[in-house]
DNA sequence: AGTGCGGCCTGTCCGC
DNA sequence: TGCGGACAGGCCGCAC
């Protein structure tokens, strides 16, 4: 499940081998993604040169002169560089094949992610024009969420997975942060004080920072194997660990559900 | 406007 | 061993 930090590790392992290349043809095998993969992509793509891979939240923006290929990666998909002619896997559903010789391969089983083209400046495109600052920026801040808090009252888990008002914060870093800053996952989001919000905002950066640093370290990945970025690596301290000891105190972790996402931390830290 | 929930999908795991 | 069903989850779009 491709979080922020497997998104951005995606980003820069392909950038090398777009970055002023030169597209030959898109080559779309199954459309049907969250939204169709429209038919003008392959045709618009044709013979245009890269020119930038940027990132904004789990979007992928592949610029070219004519427009951008918006790109997100949903619940299992994946990208990875092929060489042309490399046997194709399950649900390998659209290549983009380069002039070099390689070839952007799309991988999605449960084809819940998009690829879409836009034509334009794309951070006015509807599905970019609302989302919340980059949790890694300066603009998160203490303040920033303290602000977003105000008059809301949906638990604070919910709030900070809302990509309207920060982008990139899992179901699996929502836990993790909200345990390390010691905020009950239920607590109403108005009830939060500038304390919380401080602990929570370092916690954020720094769960997704550390993974970040570790999915760096497996860039080669992108090109020769599997793709599987290291984040999982990091130690997990309450994430899929429900009923097991919380690691500060022996309490067992309790899992709820909280807006149909598996919801776990420790009764006794988190308050 | 804010809130909560349904739905999209398939691989994996569990119990029978 | 095979089968059905529950579960996982990002995030849009809808209903209230």
């Amino acid at each position: 499940m491709p979080e922020l930090p497997e998104v951005e590790t995606t980003r820069r392992g392909i950038k090398p081998f777009l970055l002023n290349r030169k597209i030959l043809k898109v080559v779309v095998r199954e459309p049907r993604l969250r939204w169709p993969v429209p038919d003008a992509l392959a045709e618009e793509l044709r013979g245009q040169l890269v020119t930038a891979i940027d990132r904004r939240g789990k979007y992928l923006l592949l610029r070219t002169r004519k427009g951008t290929v918006l790109i997100h990666l949903g619940m299992s998909g994946s990208l990875r560089l092929a060489v042309v002619g490399e046997a194709l896997k399950k649900h390998d559903h659209v290549d983009f094949i380069l002039a070099s010789g390689r070839c952007l391969r799309y991988h999605d089983p449960r084809r819940f992610g998009s690829i879409l083209w836009v034509t334009g400046d794309p951070n006015l495109h509807p599905l970019l024009a609302e989302l919340g600052p980059e949790p890694l920026g300066v603009e998160f801040s203490p303040d920033y969420l303290l602000a977003r808090c105000r008059g809301r009252s949906v638990p604070i888990k919910s709030l900070i997975m809302d990509s309207h008002v920060v982008v990139g914060v899992g179901n699996i870093y929502a836990n993790e942060a909200l345990f390390a800053a010691g905020i009950h996952p239920e607590r109403v989001a108005d009830r939060l004080t500038a304390e919380h919000c401080e602990a929570l905002v370092r916690e954020i950066k720094q769960v997704l920072d550390r993974a970040l640093t570790v999915g760096g370290t497996t860039l080669r990945d992108f090109v020769h194997g599997d793709g599987k970025p290291g984040y999982f690596a990091q130690s997990l301290k309450v994430y899929g660990r429900g009923g097991q000891p919380c690691l500060q105190c022996m309490t067992p972790l309790r899992e709820t559900r909280l807006g149909q996402r598996s919801t776990v931390f420790c009764p006794r830290c988190q308050t």
